[in-house]
This record gives structure tokens, C-alpha cells and sequence, in this order.
DNA sequence: AGGAACGTTGACAGCGCTACCAGCACAGAC
DNA sequence: GTCTGTGCTGGTAGCGCTGTCAACGTTCCT
């Protein structure tokens, strides 16, 4: 039951070196530059490494270099979907490369957030990527005096600290909003849960468009703090008809929530679309694939955490990109519950967005 | 537009020292073993620290000590909503502690598992964490070979490497067939996608269970080694629909697959649990929200990932847990789509499984 | 009183690698 | 033939920290 006990058979570069015939900084500079070494000595080290197994040590590598090969990642949450598929993205971004990830969680908290920043750059890592635009200003501080490239994700804004990549949640919103005029709706409720400062800009995004249409109510809002789920949806959606019956549309801030009113709706036998329209947020797999069919936002979550960690990437190694700012964009992706006709399963598209247009300025409205 | 350049500002463990009148080793110890040291010089170190800001260089540490503070993690996926739940568990435990996690993902490959074994057993890991029990020979034999306390995870089986923590996969399903046998289901078919070894060890318990009851027939089965889905859900049952018209329940690997099979159902306007009953597996939270209710096997996939982080942590520290293997368990919860008494919404609890228990040995059955 | 035992502290010597700079050989320019 | 430039290579000197061991003072025991 004991554990095991076995020495370090460890090989040192100068052990490869010696094999080589060549001196220690020449097998390293193997490791990191291997053009600048001649065919004959290059071709010699590799063997000679290949053949002892060697793997270099990278805390040694790291306190030699004065700096390191990690990349931290903050994200408010792991639970959530969105996150998930973000992480995915740039986890397969950095597999490629010889940056590992250092991931850490926010917990949605902006305070914790300048903690794990503090303690992140103390270590001086090759690049940074980071939720959001709301960093505190002590962050922004410690973000502008960094001394490595960042990126922004999950949304778009002005005055970037370095890089940024994501869409904007407000004008997403709007889209949605617009699709549910055009099908005719009018007494539009918004649910919305967590309310981290993207879910906030959506709810901003939902309230002018119901403003501009001279529509907006307050008692058509429903929200929460409390984490977002499908069972919440159902709760919000129960107590968003008692304020107002009359409700003929609902705009969920994600597609949990929506999918928690299809089924409350189910559960008080309204009919989708025809008594009430609901529209999601995130586009989930799940969507296409439910009774009726539910309408959503569609987003580019993989797509951003793998074109910021690539983006970061390239920066760490020198080439900055010429677009710093991405606008990913998104999609109103039309199906049975918001559509007017009753569409069977054919997902009309109602295009919106900069969808993966490359954009100079941020789209942000702010 | 040009990225930042600050000089370095490091203050280092001899700075600290120096400031507060004692040997950079002292000051060293004060961070390792504050209690080695007396009271008056501990708390000159303590504020000498706090005056300069001093955060200790990690690589320098690691290079010096031999040793490094991360855990490296294995998993096969960082799509699936069981390993996010495991992972938010781990990420937990470990806040508190002063060990960082090193994640990486073998896309359920065990040569891709192996290769990143070997990488990490480079990095002489505090501690590792991998999925399940279905390793190479060759990784087995690093594992054992490994100078580091391992927990293997997501399941029990026999011949821990060293800690293990899980359930048995095949009793959990044999548990669901049990009590669709109990509510009077005989056809009963099992659908299952990706077929990843806990997946097939959820149909061997699924064949074993039906056997048993003289009740087994192929044709009640259908897989795929295609990563599930909601929509795949729908697919894989009509499907088994197409080869058993008269099947009276499906069994489900996975909750996704279940809720597609609840819209299926919908869409062909089968009645739930009338014609057919669902149970799927993990019982994730939607399943208590659906229209009608899920029923579904609850597993404890944060205690899972929190235990085992907590465990490993405690291994490293030198205290060995007194049962390294333990048994999480497992509990059918009958919802509406499994109760052949239609209740509604109440969820009644056929226990099933050593939930919680400290077992000695494995629980497992091959 | 002598000595063992303990708690506390510091000197020394690296951990394995890379930055920096010097040096060498060779090619081409004058 | 000398000079300069280029490509490749190696020596030296740490990076910041900790393991090991010795030394010190104090307490406690016989």
C-alpha cells in the first residue's frame, strides 16, 4: 500500500551535450533555436536527446530565462456552458503550441478577480486572458503596467488593455428584440439571471429596443442574481406572467433559462409560439433539438477561446496582430418558437451581427 | 498601440531578510514552516514581506526543492457537464491550498492519456488526478512507477495504482434496470453514445440486469461511438424505435440523451410513462424541471472531484487517507417518467448503491 | 556539575538551465 | 594581405531559492 519510492534517473542537458560532443548552450539552444545550430550538431543533439529520453526542466528553464511559459486564464465560472466551450477552444489553441494554461476562477467576483491578477503577474506569465471588460481599476492598473500581451474576451467595449475578442451583447440583444417585432410580437418579457455585466448589457440591449419601439414596462423585466438553471427559467417565467399576463414574447438572457419556460409553458399548456414566442441566448445544441424547436442567439464560444489563445499566442511570439480587436458577431437563428408561421424545423436565419468581420474599432455602444 | 515594458521591480527573499534583520534561509523557512521559527523573528519576517510586497518565485523554488506545487489532472473531456462538475471540485479544493492545477485533455484517447502522462511525470507533479481505470500497460506502468501520490477517478475497479475514488458504473445501471423492473417495464432498451469504458460498463450492467430476467434481446440496444447530444438522443431512440416497436422503456447512458428522448417521444406523441419510461444518468439539474419530470441516476461528480482533490492534497502532505479507495455511490431518483403511478412531481428515492460509504475495497465487478 | 536533548539559526553549495559576451573560422571586399 | 562581416560555438556567471549540516544557546536530566 505504500507509495513508491523511485530515484529521479534524471538527464540533464549537459548529459545530452556530453553524448552530442557538443557544449551544454549548444544542445539548449537546440531546444529553443534549433536553425541557428548547423545541420551536423543539430542532427547530433537530437539523436543524442531522443536517445536518453531527455525532457527539460522546465522550473530551471524558467529561472534561467526570467520568464515562463503559462498562460493564465480568468473566467468567472466553470459551470457555465459558455465558459466550458470557450476553455475547450483555448485549450486546443494551446496544445499546439509549448504554452501551457494556467486556469483560474473568478467566481464572478471582480475583487477575486484583482487577486488572482496579483498573483498571476508575480509570476510573470507569457500572456493573459482575461473574462470581460469590468476589471476593477486597481486590475486595469496592474493589466496596463503588465509586461506581456493580453486579451479580452467574451466582449467587445472600448479602451482595450491589449487585444480583445467577442461580440457585442447589447447589440445582440437589439437583434433579437428586432426579430420578435418582426414577427409581430409586442409585449416582450426579459428574464435574466446572474446578471454578471454581460447578462447586464443584454438586459440594457432588450430595454432600448423596447424603448425605441415606445414599449418598454418595467413589470415585462424579471431577474435574479442567484446563478442561472432550467429550473430557475421556469420560476422566473411564473412570476414575469403574474405581473403580466398579457405577455405575448419572452427574451431569455441564455437558453437554460428558456429552456425552463418552454416547459413551464408546457406544464400550464401555453402554446409556443402562438400564445407566447421565446427567444434563448447562446444557441446551445439543445435548442434544435426540443418541442417546439427554440429560437436563439447564437454565439461563437469555441471560436473565441481559440482565436484569443492563438492571438495571444502569436503576440507572445512577436506578431502582433494587425486587427487587435475581433468582433466575432452573432446570429438570430430563427426556429419554430419565435416564428409567426410555424416553420417546421427549417431554422430561417435572420442574419445580425459583424459574424466574423474583422473590425478596427470596437462595435460597443458604451 | 505598442505593448507595455516595465522593468522588473522584484524584491527578493534576501531583501526580506536584509530588512528584517535575519538569514535569507531563515526568511525561506518562514514561508515552509512559520512554526520553526521564534515568535519575535516571525513576525519581523511576516511585516518585512507585507512592507515590500514579496511573492515568492515559484521556478526558483521548484528548482531548489526538487519538487513542484502542481497537480496535474487528466481528463478525457472538457465538453461534457460530468467533468465540469468534477473539475469545479477539484479547482476548489485546491484554492485553499497551495498547490495550482495543471489540466489537460486526452479527448478519451489512452495513447493520447499516455503521452501526457509522460509529460507530466517530467515535471515531478506534487500530485495526479486521471479518469478512470482503463489505462496502456505503459502508462500503468509510469503511474506506478511515479514519485507522487494519484488518485484515479470516476469509477472503482480492482488494482488501484494507489487512491481511488468513484462508483461502480455497472451497478448503478443494474440498480436503473432494477427499478424499471419494479414499476413493471419488460422491454426495456438502452441507448448510449460515445462509448467511452464507463459508458460500456453502464451497458454491461444494463445486459447483465436484463439477462438475469431471461429479458436481453440485441435489438434492445442501440450505440454509437459518436460524443452525445440532444439531438443524438432523438436519433439513437428512433433508431431503436425503427428495430423494437415495442420496447416500454429506454434506459439512457446520459441525461443529454434522455432529454432527447423525451422530445422525440413528444414529437411522436408517445406518452411518458404510459407507453414508455425514461431513466437517464448523473441526473443533471434539468431533469427535475421537464414536462414530465426525469427520472435518473444521481451521481456525485463534485464530491467526486472535490474528495479526490482533497485526498490527494492530504497524500502529498504526507497523510495518507485510512481507505484509499472510496465508493460515492449512486441513487435512483424516480421522477414522473419512470413512476407507473404518475406522481406528480414528487420525487420518490430508491435508494441503490454505498452512497458515502467508506468501503475498503473496490466495489466493482470485473 | 556534566552531559544529553531540544529548539533555533546561519553558512555553504548547488538545483538545471540560459543570458551575455567573447572567440573562432571562413568568406568577401578592398 | 588586411580588414570587416557573418555564422556558429563555448565559457562564465548567475537566476532565486532550499537541502544539508553544523553551531549556538538553553533547558532538563542524572
Amino acid at each position: 500500500m505504500g507509495r513508491k519510492r523511485t530515484k529521479s534517473g534524471k538527464i540533464r542537458l549537459a548529459e545530452v551535450a556530453e553524448l552530442a560532443g557538443v557544449s551544454p548552450i549548444t544542445a539548449s539552444r537546440f531546444f529553443r533555436n534549433p536553425e541557428a545550430l548547423s545541420v551536423a550538431k543539430r542532427t547530433r543533439v537530437e539523436s543524442a536527446a531522443k536517445e536518453l529520453g531527455y525532457v527539460p526542466n522546465l522550473a530551471a528553464r524558467a529561472l534561467a530565462s526570467q520568464r515562463t511559459e503559462v498562460i493564465g486564464v480568468l473566467i468567472p465560472s466553470l459551470t457555465n456552458n459558455v465558459f466550458s466551450d470557450v476553455l475547450r477552444g483555448i485549450y486546443d489553441a494551446s496544445e499546439s503550441s509549448r504554452y501551457s494554461i494556467q486556469l483560474s476562477n473568478t467566481r464572478y467576483s471582480i475583487l477575486q478577480e484583482e487577486k488572482l491578477l496579483r498573483l498571476f503577474l508575480a509570476q510573470k506569465p507569457a500572456g493573459l486572458i482575461v473574462t470581460g471588460i469590468d476589471q476593477t481599476a486597481e486590475s486595469r492598473a496592474m493589466l496596463d503596467a503588465a509586461d506581456c500581451p493580453i486579451v479580452q474576451i467574451m466582449e467587445i467595449g472600448p479602451n482595450p488593455v491589449d487585444m480583445m475578442i467577442g461580440f457585442s451583447h447589447y447589440d445582440a440583444a437589439r437583434a433579437a428584440i428586432a426579430h420578435l417585432f418582426a414577427q409581430g410580437h409586442r409585449k416582450i418579457g426579459f428574464v435574466g439571471a446572474r446578471m454578471d455585466p454581460r447578462v447586464q448589457r443584454r438586459l440594457d440591449g432588450y430595454v432600448s429596443a423596447m424603448k425605441d419601439a415606445g414599449l418598454f414596462e418595467q413589470r415585462l423585466v424579471v431577474t435574479t442574481a442567484t446563478p442561472t438553471s432550467v429550473t430557475l427559467g421556469a420560476a422566473l417565467f411564473t412570476d414575469l406572467l403574474a405581473q403580466e399576463p398579457g405577455m405575448d414574447a419572452v427574451f431569455c438572457a441564455n437558453d437554460d433559462l428558456a429552456l425552463g419556460v418552454l416547459f413551464e409553458c408546457r406544464r400550464r399548456e401555453i402554446a409556443i409560439p402562438e400564445q407566447i414566442a421565446i427567444v434563448g441566448f447562446n444557441d446551445l445544441e439543445f435548442m434544435a433539438s426540443t418541442v417546439p424547436t427554440l429560437s436563439s442567439v447564437r454565439t461563437n464560444r469555441y471560436e473565441m477561446g481559440n482565436t484569443a489563445a492563438a492571438m495571444l499566442i502569436e503576440a507572445i511570439d512577436g506578431r502582433r496582430p494587425q486587427h487587435p480587436v475581433l468582433d466575432l458577431g452573432f446570429k438570430v437563428i430563427e426556429r419554430q418558437s419565435s416564428s409567426a408561421r410555424r416553420s417546421d424545423n427549417r431554422p430561417a436565419v435572420s442574419g445580425a451581427g459583424a459574424a466574423n468581420k474583422l473590425v478596427a474599432l470596437p462595435s460597443g455602444h458604451d
